[in-house]
DNA sequence: GAAAAATACTAACAAACGTTAGTTTTAATA
DNA sequence: TATTAAAACTAACGTTTGTTAGTATTTTTC
């Protein structure tokens, strides 16, 4: 009866995808039923599947997507003329951008990719792997210029990117620190750790 | 037929909440099976509630077992007269201590622990909003002193647990970089950030 | 306004789930 | 060795799961 509104912007399935990533955001995907995907977008469940292939279609929607977004901010980064530590630091902007904009779909790529069937699974695994290996990049030019201290860059890749990824525990409790002052103090942080 | 065996340090259910760890870090909690527990252990389904209530007991018991080791590690640091600075090295360096030689427990916790049911889940997060205000007070006093340069405490807790958590990443490839490696650059990156 | 396309519905499926009941087998105790 | 306690087994239960088939209804197109 009550049909899913769509918009020129907005096609039915995208609605019921950002639904879906709420609900896995909150619940886990494997936790997560095509029932109560349903429920929230106000339609029988066996309905979803005249927009949709299958359940694991909205998982890999929301992972490749945040994946593509990624992948496009780096190749941009890598094309501007700026030192090392502004490359960084444009990354971790990025970063955090993402975690505060696009919070549900980050939060499910990062949590439930692992529930990507093969061909998918090693596809966005190998997309991943190639991120860290162009960010790394910018930490080996930085220490080879000494911009960076001498270090590993792998460590330092992974204490970022951890570092930022942990902006889901601000969500559960913004009471406390402003999203700006979250900025300001996280990019700091991670900086200032890093400077030669 | 084929018994669990147990010894005087490892009882039958401490085999089977090992075992159950290890499912519940690689699929998931939810994802995990009954009977997948039981393949493991090399038993049947039903065969594991003679040493367990229900499915929820084991994850209990992996969440607030790494919950009290972190509650213990941080009362022993509270009371030693270090500085504010020593403090908060020696709490980095306890998680990732943790993260290393108890990385599946820690990890069932940090993933899982939204799956306990009432009033588990209040519990597990009171002792963990505790803790975390327990660490945040080490920053405050530490840039009271003028240890630390003037930051939110707030974001500098979250930066330093969200990077150490990440380990989690590091297990899934060692090749890169040894244990010491790993330990030595995260406690320089994250106390360099930090440090007036 | 009629025809066609899109999208909703109801009903049902086979499989997998956590868990219990009842029974048999193994190990510990006396 | 006989008895008791521990722990395994088989079988089954009631739910919930993702998904499909078939049909009715709504919207779009002409």
């Amino acid at each position: 009866m009550a049909k899913i509104k769509s918009t020129k912007q907005n096609s039915k399935k995208d609605i019921i995808t950002r639904q879906a990533s709420q609900l896995f955001r909150q619940k886990g995907y494997p936790a997560t039923s095509m029932r109560s995907i349903a429920d929230i977008v106000g339609v029988e469940a066996a309905s979803l599947y005249n927009h949709i292939k299958n359940k694991e279609e909205l998982l890999r929607d929301i992972c490749f997507g945040v994946a593509e977004a990624f992948n496009t901010q780096i190749a941009e980064i890598e094309s501007a003329g700026d030192s090392s530590l502004q490359k960084i630091e444009s990354i971790i902007r990025f970063h955090i951008k993402m975690m505060l904009e696009n919070y549900e779909n980050v939060y499910v790529s990062n949590h439930d990719w692992q529930h990507l069937k093969e061909p998918y699974l090693t596809d966005f695994l190998n997309q991943r792997r190639n991120y860290e290996k162009r960010f790394s990049a910018f930490i080996e030019t930085g220490v080879d210029k000494n911009e960076i201290k001498n270090m590993s860059p792998h460590v330092a890749v992974l204490t970022i990117l951890s570092a930022v990824r942990g902006i889901e525990f601000w969500h559960r409790n913004k009471r406390n620190v402003s999203a700006a002052d979250l900025e300001t103090n996280m990019v700091e942080h991670l900086l200032n750790g890093i400077k030669a």
